[in-house]
RNA sequence: GCCGCCUUGGCUCAGUUGGUAGAGCGGCUGAUUCGUAAUCAGCAGAUCGUCAGUUCAAAUCUGACAGGCGGCUCCA
């Protein structure tokens, strides 16, 4: 029969492999790098026979691209769920995949795994790669390897077939003593398996429903080589280092005060600069783009809660506090307070759009084991607004919301991702309700040519969301805007305008944030610039150190000096020597670093060091404050906004 | 909330098989006045997360609770 790789036609016997068909076209090197084989869009293992159905091309799969990335690790869990096998006869296989930065795998065990585990298990790994076995695949009836598994105790795998939909035979994969159901496809022989590490240990729920029971999981990553696999771990190294609980101590920016306030933020001068920063940036940018700024109080009355449905879906999440018998909530979203504002008027459809917006401060009972630095707090602010608007103006209004977040975003230089939420089981609100608005949102997304995930059953309980996630510094995605459409709360608040024809009309509202929340988004910054923010955001941009004593007198005088040029800018006079004072400027991340000598004294200026260590020579007090200013203008430059100096 | 690990001076961490605590950094004091990533010396500072228990004796063992870290579920 002939086949097809990489275009070059072969002719190979008939019921040849896989491997049989690419050893015969492809170069014997090239054949060695193969792990599996593309056939169109399907990988098959090269051990199955080639299908004579097939009519295009194949290739090879090789450890380089992301396919055969996937195998190496789905591989390489597969060797470490053998090697537990042998080490722990008892252990219980449930699902072992590849993830984005390696593989885990899911074991029912009566004591947990702990990390002391690893080693051992590593090296029963490396004995499995050594022993080059093969890994062979068999195909079953569903009944009779459900059976086989239940008969060794395998109930999680047996559960897991007796799921599958359809009467189609299942694969399993055999490696040494070791079967496990599988799709495949898997490395050839387990002696191809490149680097791997074991990292960690946690708990997680089987099918990750929290009402079934734990199970053990064990964290690993592979590579194709060990430089690939070192660059990985150094690139975790990296992330720790950058790390905003970390920065934010050693940077002075925020502290936690966790025995007296768990998840709640205490923002210290440094860090509640630059927060102020940002807040001002941001009150700007709204008032621009049509905004009002409101506020509205922390803690509400029950009454008001059980109208807007928070207190039916929402309510575990919320702090109750009571006044003179009567019971109140704080606050868990913004929303609420804008209504009773929007209602405080009679509105015309020539006012809306009505777009509010308030930093608001709002609390929710987090589960104690979620909480994470300043990404997870229970306490945090958010950048929060409220558009008020009839239906026909829905699907603008969220273009211009998806333009503000896109702004944003690129102006801090971040990659994002956008995913579309739908109804949730637990919901208020009709079907036709929540088509139309979902049906907004995929609309206003596709009208700006994003690409989008959908997110089935994700949405908020009063309507659908558009959701952007940006990756921190160890690659994990944090949840920043959200966009949300909401057809029921209007109803439940008798929101109303008055259309053309006189009559009154219900409105449409839309729920959003941009940033999500001024902790998080500040934790994922810091981690993002590794806590040199840039010099627009820095809560220190210059820094003056004297060389000896004898200069003193005139780094207070520029100090001054620059502080009513604007500049935010410090000084260091401490008796210590110069080389440690610039190195603690430069640890501060500091990005301008103004030395002061006789020579700069006699010459009224400063010697100017930025905070990549290079060294701009001697410059007047006004110079430099025009090159600081410039520097904190230029991001807004590019992104075609713009934020001037106070 | 669930699983595992952890909790020692302001910070980072040592503390061997149970015999009532150490270092570096930081702080303070003094000396030094020294041009671009750490000057030297001295001093102060911890009832070892909390509460019970075992023991002649607990930072070290046991239990409960509170927090933290890594995950799971959840989420801005």
């Amino acid at each position: 029969m002939r086949a097809s790789v990489e275009g070059n036609e072969v002719e190979v016997p008939a019921g040849a492999t896989c491997a049989d068909v690419l050893k015969a076209a492809l170069s014997g090197k090239r054949f060695k790098a193969a792990l599996a084989c593309r056939l169109g869009g399907e990988l098959l293992d090269l051990s199955v026979a080639w299908p004579t159905t097939f009519t295009g091309s194949a290739t090879p799969v090789t450890a380089d691209e992301p396919d055969g990335l996937v195998i190496l690790r789905h591989s390489t869990s597969h060797i470490m769920a053998a090697a537990v096998k042998k080490l722990f006869p008892e252990a219980r296989v449930a699902i072992g995949p590849a993830i984005d930065s390696g593989f885990y795998y899911d074991f029912g065990v009566a004591r947990p795994f702990a990390l002391d585990d690893l080693p051992a298990i590593e090296a029963a790994m490396r004995d499995i790669i050594k022993a080059d076995l093969p890994f062979t695949r068999e195909t079953m009836p569903k009944a009779k390897a459900a059976r086989l598994f239940r008969e060794q105790g395998e109930v999680y795998k047996a559960e897991i077939i007796e799921g599958l939909e359809g009467d189609a035979p299942v694969s399993l994969y055999r490696c040494g003593d070791f079967l496990d159901l599988c799709r495949g496809p898997h490395l050839p022989r387990t002696g191809m398996a490149g680097a791997f590490a074991l990292l960690s240990v946690a708990g997680a729920y089987w099918r990750g429903d929290e009402k079934n029971p734990m199970l053990s999981r064990i964290y690993g990553t592979a590579f194709p080589d060990e430089k690939a696999l070192k660059a990985h771990l150094d690139r975790l190294e990296e992330a720790k280092r950058r790390d905003h609980r970390k920065l934010g101590k050693e940077l002075d920016l925020f502290s936690f005060h966790e025995d007296v306030a768990p998840g709640m933020s205490f923002w210290l001068p440094k860090g509640m600069l630059l927060r102020a920063i940002l807040e001002d940036f941001l009150r700007r940018e709204h008032l621009k783009r049509g905004y009002g700024l409101v506020q509205g109080p922390q803690i509400l009355r029950k009454e008001l809660w059980e109208r807007s449905g928070h207190y039916d879906h929402y309510r575990e999440n919320m702090y109750f506090t009571e006044i003179e018998g009567d019971v109140h909530g704080v606050k868990p979203m913004n929303c609420v307070g804008h209504m009773l504002m929007y209602g405080q008027h009679l509105h015309s459809y020539r006012d809306l759009p009505v777009r509010m917006f308030e930093l608001g401060v709002v609390h929710r009972h987090e589960k104690s084991g979620v909480l994470h630095g300043l990404l997870r707090v229970r306490q945090f602010t958010q950048d929060d607004a409220h558009i008020i608007c009839t239906p026909e103006q829905l699907e603008d209004e969220i273009i211009k919301v998806m333009h503000l977040s896109s702004d944003l975003m690129d102006l801090f230089g971040f990659e994002y991702k956008i995913f579309i939420s739908t109804r949730p089981a637990d919901s208020m609100g009709t079907d036709e309700g929540w088509e139309r608005a979902t049906n907004a949102l995929i609309k206003a997304v596709e009208k700006e040519g994003k690409a989008y995930q959908i997110n089935e059953g994700d949405g908020a309980f009063y309507g659908p969301k558009i959701d952007i996630k940006v990756m921190d510094a160890i690659g994990r995605e944090w949840q920043l805007s959200t966009i949300q459409v909401d057809f029921t709360l209007p109803e439940a608040f008798d929101l109303v305008y008055v259309g053309p024809d006189g009559e009154r009309h219900q409105p449409v509202m839309v729920h959003r944030a941009i940033l999500g929340s001024l902790e998080r988004f500040i934790g994922v910054l810091t981690e993002h610039y590794a806590g040199a923010f840039p010099t627009w955001l820095a809560p220190v941009q210059a820094r003056i150190l004297n060389v000896t004593d004898a200069q003193e007198d005139f780094v207070r005088e520029a100090r001054e000096r620059l502080t009513a040029l604007g500049i935010r800018v410090e000084a260091d006079t401490r008796n210590e020597k110069l080389g440690f004072k610039v190195r603690e400027a430069q640890l501060a991340k500091v990005p301008y670093i103004l030395v002061v000598g006789d020579k700069e004294v006699e010459e009224h200026g400063v010697n100017v060091r930025l905070r990549s260590g290079d060294n701009m020579g001697l410059r007047s007090l006004e110079d430099v404050a025009a090159l600081i200013r410039a520097d904190g203008d230029e991001p807004f430059k590019r992104g075609g906004m713009s934020y001037s100096f106070a």
